[in-house]
DNA sequence: CTGAAAGCGCTAACAT
DNA sequence: ATGTTAGCGCTTTCAG
């Protein structure tokens, strides 16, 4: 077998095949005036039935094809909506995208995705980006270190609607669909406390963004209201992968007041934590539970199947689209938030 | 905890908050004409090297932005690449685009991604819109039945370059950037005989593209080669996810003639497959021995970590890229064809 | 090196 | 119901 092959081929320098169909070449054949046949096309104005038909017979006869740049310019507007995440690889995000781009599809949108890679002068390159294109809105997670800067909010300037999911410049008042964080970490924390654990961890990245901040609150507030301390070693941060729990599962189990719980922000650190508490011994859930945040199919390859904290993609989806619909369609800036419940999918690990 | 939450604040009906800044602004701040200031932003034709700076100062100053609009009107074309991909959502295809967009990005391309759902019809639908928006090039991965259709080929009277990437049409001779399949399968065959393997089974999506084909024709080669009698039993397909691989996995051992190693086309379904096996009692890899293909980084949540055939993403990367650019530049179609050659992980499944 | 003229394809506004 | 006019912002071509 080739290791690797190529055949070269050319066939001949591009040229013109077949000179654009425009709505001038329809009307020329129909000897009417360009004006009608742009009417008759996009159903505006007042056409008689049978000219309309006539042109769409002719138009479709020809091949034309509307040239979008040329509307699109003529609009002042690209109807095209943009999507910014901070990565498109983790699971959520991937979902996010493709359930948005499937909803705007459906309303005749087209999407653009962009990633930041987490770093905010790449995410204000992209903004300029967004402004140079027009597009006609913008659903955007800023990166882990847009926190107090909003920079965004320049996009107001020209008028171009953004909502913000998943993660939102804190104190920002633009329309955000945010999932109730706070909430999603008490509730994985009770959950465990009534199982009977009394020593809960909490692993988190080295994030310092808003929705770690909350969870770490939601946290916190779960062990007050169960009356079990507060104790600072069993909060631990690191990366963002399977590696970064298991080192981090390694830390805790290492200390003296040893945890019989423990609390990931993303599935795949808490996978990485099982794989360690497997690794040396311990049982899952019976000596240390864990549940995780995403709910990504991830957390089902593994023994026991993750328990999760699942934030709804398609609540997400929809309402940061209505959100950013709405405002495109009434021409007005909003400042609606949306606070998404979370919800525990209890599987193998609590 | 308020179960949800919206707040409502309307500002003010959005309007022009400032006139976007043409080149013509520009010029009659500096009595010149526009075309002098076009010339000077893009770096083109001759401009005298003080003019220039003092051209790029005042757009700066006035907060020049180039109209892309415009722009790509009246050059007729748009600097955006198109990916199409049959699901963002699996691994395999989330990391490909995000890894395409980042080389796209580096060299001042726009991507827009589309997602055919695996549905001809809708593949049709993109390719229209493709044509609509004047993309410079097309990176595309076929859906699972675009198997003797070419329905990218209307790109050509376009003179849209295109290129393919893990799935192309059968005998198609564009431009290619594919994995070696056969030699993917058959090489995973051949590292399970090595570990005294003799009864190898093969399980498959039910999707007919010719990649899946390829691998079962590497499949059927090894056990050949290895002097392995073919047994059409141990031939099995079925869906897309773990699930399936589980219940795949059933039906195989529930057959007189039981596999002791076990090919799956996806990881998701070999990670099904070890889930079944550990459930009943059988040892991977002692009793049977599983290779996945992908390299999905949820492999390394299942244990035993499942073995797999990697497809380096990187290259395929970079060699679509090349591929499209160069045609771009070029303004040559090409038929260049690319085999990026898999290669086994091993992990702890085999 | 810089300016003037022209036009890409389409649509809003006005006129008939 | 249809036609006329004008222009979006930019770049190519040709002139100076």
């Amino acid at each position: 077998m080739e290791s690797s092959r190529e055949h070269f081929i050319f066939i001949h320098k591009l040229e013109p095949a077949k000179a654009n169909i425009t709505i001038k070449d329809v009307a020329r054949e129909l000897g009417i005036h360009h004006v009608t046949v742009s009417r008759a096309l996009r159903d505006t104005g007042s056409v008689k039935k049978e000219t309309r038909d006539r042109i769409k017979q002719k138009a479709t006869e020809l091949g034309y094809k509307p040239n979008r740049l040329a509307q699109n310019f003529r609009n002042k507007r690209s109807n095209v909506l943009a999507v910014v995440v901070p990565d498109l690889r983790p699971y959520f995000f991937a979902r996010f995208v493709s359930d948005f781009m499937e909803i705007a599809k459906e309303q005749g949108y087209s999407v653009m995705i962009f990633q930041s890679g987490e770093k905010p002068e790449m995410e204000k390159d992209i903004i300029n980006s967004l402004m140079e294109y027009r597009v006609s809105g913008v659903v955007a997670s800023v990166t882990k270190d847009t926190l107090h800067e909003h920079p965004f909010d320049v996009l107001k300037e020209d008028n171009i609607p953004f909502v913000f999911f998943d993660r939102a410049p804190e104190d920002s008042c633009a329309p955000q669909v945010l999932v109730d964080n706070f909430k999603g970490a008490y509730d994985a924390v009770t959950a465990m406390v009534k199982t009977g654990k009394k020593r809960i961890a909490y692993i988190s990245t080295h994030y310092q963004h808003q929705i770690f901040r909350d969870r770490l609150a939601g946290y916190k507030q779960a062990l007050k209201d169960n009356n079990l301390p507060f104790k600072e070693e069993l909060v631990v941060q690191g990366g963002f992968f399977m590696k970064d729990g298991a080192d981090l599962a390694q830390k805790l189990m290492a200390q003296e007041y040893r945890p019989d719980g423990i609390l990931a922000v993303r599935d795949e650190i808490g996978i990485g934590v099982i794989k360690y508490l497997k690794k040396t011994g311990i049982r899952v859930p019976e000596d240390v539970a864990v549940i995780g945040f995403d709910n990504d199919p991830m957390g089902i390859a593994c023994e026991p199947e993750l328990t999760t904290v699942q934030q709804s993609i398609p609540s997400m989806v929809s309402g940061s689209f209505e959100l950013l619909v709405g405002q495109i369609k009434s021409g007005m800036p909003a400042n609606h938030k949306r606070l998404i419940q979370p919800k525990i999918i209890f599987r193998g690990s609590v």
